[in-house]
DNA sequence: TGTGAATTGTAACGAAATGCAACAAGGCGC
DNA sequence: GCGCCTTGTTGCATTTCGTTACAATTCACA
């Protein structure tokens, strides 16, 4: 397990910072704290952070500046806090290069959920187990590349997939014979739920299917499960 | 065949525990719970669990550090239970290893089906060796890929299946020369008891006879029990 | 053995779920 | 701003599966 993860917290709100500090620290980590971002730049360089929690309001510079610079040093994770719940923002500040976004008022658990999440998700703590396996995933013949994103049939010439179906086609393939939900396919994908009317992941399959010559009236590898979700039937491998 | 699976429950509701102890019992699981971590780390030496439901929402210790706790202790299957707003909560679950998870408010029946499918992926319990590689099943000349999910004729030759006739004949084939009552073919298939002129199995049946080239007026393969259920009649044996 | 009640087999019907083409909204590069 | 690409939505055709109806079969019992 690597050491513990040192996080840079960057909020005006002197109750905020409180709270986090101590709530993170009893999770474990380490915790410095700045009220803005002339003090973050300050403290910047003194250590070596694992991850950013910054507040966008911030007085003086914004926090979306700060962001900018803080791209700029470095690729830190950064999970972003904002009393605007506007899709429009959270589109800014991930398009900076935010890792994650919050809203507030939040829960410290949650926030405490999203830090974790994208620690492993940059590979940091401890380059856990649940790490990308960069290798080939061969399944009925495909072949998988997680390394370069990309799908080769079975002749190894590479078929294009969008963003969408090569996400879905990870997430299958990571869980082969395994029946999974739309919900679960929704969340896995979309970290949203799926309405109930919600044919979003029935078109993204019939679409990866077509590019996996994969007929929907009598499917091989993506088969449905009637009231339950899809599974893909194949046996996978890892090169 | 397979002791009683021993599961640990462990939510805070104490009509949840409660509702989920009676429920899995009656259910043939031996049941314990604890309202939190605290509870459940103090049971768990004591227990050879073989899976553990575990809701996120807990006080004091979050869920998910439970979780990673037990995850740590041993590779016991865990099922978590979460609000409908947690949702990266859900995301983090499952990448720290929980086996499927469910959102609250759930059903009971459904809670158990998805028990039942991670203990039977888990690969007989008593922590034997992981996963055993769904092999083919071979049976009165046909056979049942379960890796690919499909059905061959003794020719070899496949025959499509709709999702409800392969998740039938599975249910048939794990279960060689005994009878099938509907009432446990319907809580198999669909988790849900057989209504009094419930004739859901019967059609069922039929149409997988026919696919079967079985006979119902004399049926070789799929025997019917009058007044009991139905058999498959003949030897299985897995390559 | 005959008779009627139960039980089962299955064709037919229809509600619900799914496949997917067509359309639309938005992102991105120019 | 203007197309191209991606992806969600909508509508309709198709498929699946539960229900119903009725015929065939079995059983109890005279």
């Amino acid at each position: 397990m690597e050491p513990q993860p040192h996080i840079l917290v960057v909020d005006d709100d002197r109750e905020i910072r409180d709270l986090l500090s101590r709530f993170l620290e009893r999770q474990g980590m380490r915790v410095s704290a700045a009220r803005d971002a002339k003090e973050a730049r300050r403290l910047w360089p003194l250590g070596r952070y694992h991850l950013v929690v910054l507040d966008l309001m911030l007085p003086g510079e914004s926090g979306l500046d700060f962001a900018r610079w803080l791209r700029a040093q470095d690729d830190v994770p950064i999970v972003m806090l904002t009393a605007m719940s506007e899709e429009t923002d959270r589109i800014v500040g991930l398009e900076l290069g935010a890792d994650d976004y919050l809203a507030k008022p939040f829960n410290p658990r949650e926030l405490l959920a999203r830090i974790r999440a994208v620690l492993r998700r940059a590979g940091g703590e401890g380059g856990g187990p649940k790490e990308p396996p960069a290798r080939a995933i061969r399944f009925a013949g495909w072949t998988l590349e997680p390394a370069r994103r990309r799908l080769l049939n079975p002749e190894g010439v590479e078929v294009p997939l969008t963003g969408g179906e090569y996400e879905l086609l990870q997430v299958l393939v990571e869980r082969p014979n395994r029946v999974l939900t739309r919900d679960m396919l929704m969340d896995l994908l979309h970290n949203r739920q799926a309405g109930p009317f919600d044919r979003a992941i029935d078109v993204a399959v019939s679409r990866l299917r077509r590019k996996l010559e994969d007929d929907g009236r009598n499917p091989t590898l993506i088969k449905t499960v009637r009231g339950g979700g899809y599974v893909l039937a194949a046996t996978v491998e890892r090169a």
